[in-house]
DNA sequence: AATCACGACAACCGCTCCGCA
DNA sequence: GTGCGGAGCGGTTGTCGTGAT
């Protein structure tokens, strides 16, 4: 067991991939879809496994990939995260558009865990390590050596005030307590399924706490591909009131304007709060137990916020709760595609026979490179890399309609240097579209104010309520 | 300039879960 | 009910870039 079965087959490339292969790959996954994984690399004429591609598409080429260094705020969401869902990397990663469980896990364990442990928390317990073994000290039980080097994305120590709010969570939370964290945490029932909180063998709780409160959300979407909506609902809960990083004042700030209208990025404001505002509705609407907990403290959001999705939008179900409408994968490409061209296309990302057609849809390619440029104002701190780049040409020559080979960059390291060329190559698709992208997002942004504020406002009473179960 | 150490990240491995026959 | 194969997840390893010496 373990070894996947084509694993087995001779001659089949490890290691990594060169951009003849991710060439193919996208190629064949942008016209066909990926279908079934095993079968990929057969059809796409690669020497590799099934889950080797499947990997590869995920990780690297997939379009909708944010790459660049992680912001504040995703740091925030992710410890937070990680203090209710232990490694449990997809579903974070799940809250996260854009982000990898992989990338998310590097970044944990490379950067995060550093600053927690500088900070004098157990980034496993999210607790307060024991006296002398915060900052480079003698490090907790996972590691002996805590390094006192700072990651690029943030080099000003945490102030352990800041994470204070944090641990008073956690105090209370018997499933984060000293357990071995690689443990997955029991998968509490539904409340809407009468468990009740008695200690029952297997739970520590014996009375419903935050986790029970996001499980219960998180249960009842996990039959959608790794869609789960709860964690959303947290992150707008707790970015308004935790404070991490040294800068944390003017991340914080930066977090309470994004649910406001200054936010310098209106596009990424859609994505990261407003998807989620959809999300918490159709949750609203889906769960009547979430709802009757919540109803009285956060309002349903207002339907003119459809108007500010439709932009893209102009499906009256998308707020339905059974409604696929994932951040992540191909479901949201889909959604985006199948918005724009008002189609009812079905996505899946487990093995169904869904296909993405990207040539066959005149509006795609446009939403395509549409993201990269949006993505692009988010990733300031980093140029484009070389995934970005392929996509863009390659979907760019599809988008022209071109069948001919694409000739791409012969070599990762030259494009991955060349912070000129990707720029070049990523920003002069279409400068026609970006000012209208710009028209739009200020047109988004007007119609968006009123509503963040309500929004906004709703959810700091959410906190209220929710912190008090 | 060469070498080394370290960090970041991509990829692999082993395992579990789930659907299906 | 059981076995099998595919998909997905989390931990680990390998590779490469970069800064320090």
């Amino acid at each position: 067991m373990g070894r996947h079965s084509c694993c087995y087959k001779q001659k089949l490339r490890k290691g990594l991939w060169s951009p003849e292969e991710d060439e193919k790959l996208l190629r064949h996954i942008t016209k066909y879809g990926h279908g079934c994984w095993s079968s990929v690399p057969k059809l796409a004429g690669l020497q590799r496994c099934g889950k080797s591609c499947r990997l590869r598409w995920i990780n690297y080429l997939r379009p909708d990939l944010k790459r660049g260094a992680f912001s504040q705020q995703e740091e925030n969401i992710i410890i937070e995260l990680h203090a209710v869902l232990g490694n449990r990397w997809s579903q974070i990663a799940a809250r996260l558009p854009g982000r990898t469980d992989n990338e998310i896990k590097n970044f944990w364990n490379s950067c995060i865990k550093k600053k927690l442990r500088q900070s004098g928390i157990d980034p496993m317990t999210h607790k307060p390590l024991p006296e002398g073994d915060n900052g480079g000290g003698g490090g907790g039980a996972e590691e002996d050596d805590v390094p006192t080097t700072s990651c690029k994305s943030n080099k000003d120590n945490i102030n352990p005030n800041e994470l204070n709010l944090l641990m008073m969570e956690n105090s209370n939370n018997s499933r984060l307590d000293c357990e071995a964290r690689d443990q997955k945490p029991p998968i509490l029932p539904p409340v809407n399924n009468n468990f009740s909180f008695d200690g029952s063998p297997g739970f520590k709780v014996n009375t419903p706490t935050k986790e029970i409160f996001l499980d219960t959300f998180m249960t009842s979407n996990d039959n959608s591909t790794s869609t789960s909506r709860a964690m959303d609902f947290v992150g707008h809960f707790q970015l308004q009131h935790l404070k991490y990083g040294a800068n944390a004042n003017a991340n914080a700030d930066a977090d309470h304007s994004s649910l406001h209208s200054n936010h310098s990025n209106p596009s990424l404001l859609f994505n990261q709060n407003y998807n989620r505002a959809f999300e918490l509705e159709s949750e609203f609407s889906s769960n009547p137990s979430l709802r009757s907990a919540l109803q009285s403290s956060v309002p349903i959001l207002p339907t003119s916020m459809n108007a500010y999705s439709n932009n893209s939008s102009s499906d009256p179900n998308r707020s339905g709760g059974s409604n696929s409408f994932s951040m992540n994968g191909v479901q949201n490409w889909e959604m985006k595609n199948s918005s724009m061209s008002g189609g009812s296309g079905s996505s899946s990302t487990g093995g169904s026979t869904s296909s993405i057609e990207l040539q066959s849809n005149s509006t795609f390619e446009n939403n395509i490179f549409s993201w990269g440029a949006l993505d692009k104002q988010d990733d300031e701190a980093e140029g484009m890399k070389w995934p970005e780049c392929i996509q863009n040409q390659f979907l760019m020559a599809a988008a022209m309609q071109s069948h001919n080979s694409h000739q791409l960059p012969t070599c990762y390291r030259e494009i991955k240097s060349e912070k000129l060329m990707s720029e070049g190559l990523c920003n002069g698709w279409s400068q026609q579209q970006q000012q209208q992208q710009q028209q739009q997002q200020q047109q988004q942004q007007q119609q968006y104010n009123p509503n963040s504020e309500v929004y906004s406002k709703s959810f700091q009473e959410g906190v209220t309520t929710f912190r008090q179960i």
